[in-house]
DNA sequence: ACAAATTTTTAGATTTGTCTAAAATTAATT
DNA sequence: AATTAATTTTAGACAAATCTAAAAATTTGT
């Protein structure tokens, strides 16, 4: 596989997660900052390899082979990420670019030993579940902070955007991965809440609130 | 830089190494399995990019830049092999292969990092050294195991050839960098040597000799 | 239901990197 | 010095991946 046939594959699987629709061009080519001509040519490049189900103006899915080639991807794009954090110091904003380079690299042995040089871990800086060597994987249990009722909190274990941007925000605020938030009230207004994190009161927008993660209440 | 590129400048440099000669363009297509008049047309896209000097059938070398551009690789490609060996516990026989996709990452940042969780390394597994950021480097002192004389010998610092076949000759036999080797006897008639390595006798064919490389006698 | 808007695909061109076959140049031998 | 041999370059073709512009199919709005 080439490195722009695992790109677009990596692609359809984060468009097909959302919904159970099959995943359009357009949706494709604007992800990937692409033209729609480029990604109808891909498209059948990946057909005639059974990567992916396509029928002209109907969209496009992984099939079984597309979808274990995705995730094997993913693996190792989030394990390399761990490294960079946890072995690299880099910061959670910083890994996103370099593992897209990484992940090519094609060596089962080379993947392996990473997995186990960083104790297997399961989720990678931003939250994300580690695909396991067979893809298997559990979305852990979360919901949004905008989502939960007044009063109500949890431990911070993920965020929805993980833009170099909002993860900078996020820094400048002391806003973490394991911090315990809580939600003391929602502005009437716009939305906005009055949190207390690790302790410290603090207000976020409701958009903020929406890219925050927090372990699902029983 | 392209990794087609980037592969060129490096095969032109180890090339030009030997001797002062300008590289000779069949050279390079053997080295990279490749057919000399891809060789050509890659010379003057290089050359159009000031990467390396040329006149149409004189043959190639690297310009300053093209020199800085190769030795930039070659650290990286050094630097992830230690890596791999020093914490993925790779063989010396298993790294070049997976070094030779790493080497094309771009990331200053992850170079450094690498450099520093390595402790700044001077050699590789092979014994090779690894120039610095700078590209500086020290080739050190040493010579061919079937260079010195009889009763003398040095610790063994690195292979000529660093093919897995001769790697994984010498795992079989127990010669490793590091080890002490004092020559007791050449033999006459093949030019073999009976040797001591860390204690233990043994012999060894000239071919094996001069691809072993000791650290320089005073 | 039909026209308009949107989406998707095709047709044809371009760049990178490669190849084969033939021509040009240089090197080696008589 | 002339012929032969080897090396190197050109010419033309091709696959991968992309683009623009135009055509085809689908979806939307009235
Ligand atoms: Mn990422
Ligand atoms: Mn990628
Ligand atoms: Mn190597
Ligand atoms: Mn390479």
């Amino acid at each position: 596989m080439t490195r722009s046939e695992e790109n677009y594959i990596k692609t359809i699987f984060h468009l097909g997660r959302k919904g159970t629709q099959e995943v359009a061009t357009n949706a494709i080519a604007e992800l990937m900052e692409t033209k729609p001509s480029s990604v109808t040519d891909m498209i059948k490049r990946l057909s005639e390899k059974d990567l992916v189900n396509y029928k002209r103006y109907q969209g496009v899915s992984l099939t079984d082979l597309g979808n274990k080639t995705a995730l094997n991807i993913i693996r190792k794009h989030r394990l390399w990420e761990v490294f960079l954090v946890e072995k690299l110091d880099f910061s959670w904003d910083e890994v996103h670019e370099v593992a897209e380079q990484l992940e090519h690299i094609k060596s089962d042995k080379l993947i392996d030993s990473l997995d186990r040089l960083l104790a297997f871990p399961k989720f990678d800086p931003h939250g994300d579940p580690i695909p396991d060597k067979n893809g298997g994987f559990k979305e852990r249990d979360r919901e949004l902070l905008s989502e939960v009722p007044v009063n109500t909190g949890g431990v911070c274990v993920g965020v929805k955007d993980s833009s170099a941007t909002f993860l900078k925000f996020l820094d400048k605020n002391g806003i973490a991965l394991g911090n315990r938030i809580k939600v003391i009230e929602i502005e009437e207004f716009d939305g906005s809440l009055n949190i207390e994190i690790d302790g410290r009161k603090m207000q976020i927008s409701h958009v903020i609130a929406s890219n925050l993660y927090i372990k699902a209440r029983e």
